[in-house]
DNA sequence: GATGGGGGTTCCATTCAGTGGAAGGTCAAG
DNA sequence: CTTGACCTTCCACTGAATGGAACCCCCATC
């Protein structure tokens, strides 16, 4: 299957598919003309590769994922690793969000948001 | 003053200083031995900058509040308007990231994270 | 056989907001 | 006079793609 048919079940636009094959993150046969061709384990690997840079896992921990995903040797606690790893980023980010949040929604409740200059908003940052 | 000593008042690296002045958003005088001189109205500047990039602004989010705080004749409406915008990007992203987590959270307490290979986790990503 | 359209290919630049490092100029102290 | 801590510019790199240009390939139609 070519490039457009495969990032279609696979979820990724070719542009993609192209990088993650530019980084070994897939290799694709190549056909005389050229063109790459997507056996049913590539799209597979695709989808995988999609789902988990959805979970929001970094392109590395993709390798890594991949690598234990072929693995049958590999101990669950490896992968487990990965993702706690992971959640603990994600929850980071979480606070740091939801801190920004608070003093964002804070200072627009504070903030009129008519036509005069005054503004707390503005005031806050240049305190 | 010089570069680092306004840095340490303003909580920035003199990287970052250089940068906000390559694309504009700072334009400190220069000695005669070419070093960059801040002033007190500079140091306030770049100190308003670092405190609404916490905030998670834009850099031109950040250019168009300088902007706007330099204005007397500003609407706090515009500023709101700003800060309203930059809210619902963060609680779309607050959106996602909690999705994430929640994912992710469940996948790790279905994994047995032991030397075995059956994982939940991977099962998902290949699913 | 020419042409057109919709694939595919490579390579380079751009995004965002800095950060790292090299090579070299300046300054105050010892 | 040298040392070390500054400062300067310029270029490359980060992550994870995305946009675009220039060019190739294949199939259908005229």
């Amino acid at each position: 299957m070519n490039i457009s048919e495969v990032g279609k079940r696979a979820g990724l636009p070719p542009k993609t598919i192209r990088f993650y094959e530019e980084i070994g993150l897939i290799t694709p046969r190549r056909e005389a003309n050229g063109y790459r061709v997507f056996s049913e384990k590539d799209a597979h690997r695709l989808a995988f590769l999609r789902r988990a840079r959805a979970l929001g896992f970094t392109v590395e921990e993709c390798r890594q994922l991949l690598g234990l995903y072929h693995d049958d040797t590999r101990a669950s606690a490896d992968v487990k690793a990965i993702a706690r790893e992971h959640l603990a980023r994600i929850d980071a980010q979480l606070q740091d969000l939801q801190q920004m949040r608070n003093t964002l929604a804070d200072l627009i409740a504070a903030c009129a948001g008519d036509s005069r200059p005054d503004c707390p908003i503005l005031r806050d940052l240049a305190r």
